[in-house]
DNA sequence: CCTACCGATCGGTAGG
DNA sequence: CCTACCGATCGGTAGG
């Protein structure tokens, strides 16, 4: 006869993982520690971990959790509007506004992760770069269609568009939580247009 | 009478930095571990950390040691081409070349750490963002020159150019240390180039 | 889930 | 520059 339900246990699990994620966009997934998570929640180190068998199940739980939070939050909204340049358009807003937002409180959680790791062996850096493709394949999907319909030239191509628009939304997240920068929104939104060939 | 000249202790400081400046781009300026130094250099733990005081002096002065890296490999021979739009195109290519060959081994040495402390407290920080803004006030000077010859139109403004040049190399850094896609470059070089308004 | 513990490593210091 | 050491913290385990 189990002391807790497995609700209870599930339950108990979604706290320790949320709590990480705060943690991990604020210090990176390295700085996601056992004992900082035991004190917050008030429990034993071992009923931390218990709960993933070690620290890299603890990282790979964080980081899917993470995706799919910025996946309902951002990409889900934008998702519900026609494929191809307009759903890119509500997409970059939406995506700019999460920064804004601070959806993860130490700024977006992908590019914090992705940098922390992008010199790093293991499967941590091999599930992020992993995210990091699914989510720039997404973009140039999404760009295809576009170009496919006409809505946009086939130059620069669709992988181009994706990279650029990444690489706008990371600096952006970069520069305000580096500099509390909130201008540099409106660049990166300017600059994404002007990718998306708005006249 | 010391043991040690002080050309002899300025070498050994120098050892030091120039090991933690690869360190420091592979793990950030964090992972700089005294211990690990120490082991690395056949030092003692003292040794090394009696050149700075503490590990925030020692990460102080690796920032500074790769910053000057990079305004020597990257700056100076762009710095020799006429300012303006010119001086731009050079430095956009020597810029992405820099970090193809990996000038710091772990990928650009600021744009790790710029992301490692964008949301923490304390004087590494203060300084890791004094010297990205300085690197963006650099890149702003040079487009406002161009804007003011003529070489570029005048908006985006200056500080929209500076803008994304250095978010599109911070992503084909990223894309080249977490993928090893080499296309990044490519992508970032006519994005760039699109950006200085090549036609 | 807990207490109690492990060896390793962290930054740093005392004393020479 | 060294040895020898400090308290704190790391990830993780044994046993309940």
């Amino acid at each position: 006869m189990p002391r807790r339900s497995p609700a209870q246990v599930a339950e108990s699990r979604a706290a320790i993982v949320c709590a990480a994620v705060d943690q991990g966009s604020r210090w990176g997934l390295e700085g996601v520690t056992i004992g900082w998570l035991a004190d917050e929640l008030r429990m034993s180190k071992s009923g931390v971990v218990g709960h993933f068998g070690s620290k890299e199940r603890l990282q790979l739980a964080v980081l899917d959790t993470a995706i799919a939070k910025f996946v309902r939050d951002v990409w889900e909204p934008a998702a519900t509007h026609p494929a191809g340049r307009e759903r890119l358009l509500a997409l970059v807003d939406a995506w700019l506004d999460s920064h804004r937002r601070e959806l993860f409180p130490g700024g977006c959680f992908l590019t914090t992760a992705s940098v922390e790791f992008d010199n790093r062996p293991g499967a941590v850096r091999d599930a992020v770069a992993a995210a990091m493709a699914r989510w720039l394949t997404t973009l140039e999907r999404e760009a295809q269609r576009a170009i496919d319909a006409g809505e946009l030239p086939p130059h620069p191509d669709a992988t181009d568009v994706a990279f650029e628009l990444n690489a706008l939304a990371m600096a952006a997240n970069n520069a305000f939580q580096l500099h509390g920068d909130t201008t540099a929104f409106d660049r990166a939104r300017r600059a994404m247009r002007r990718t998306l060939n708005e006249r």
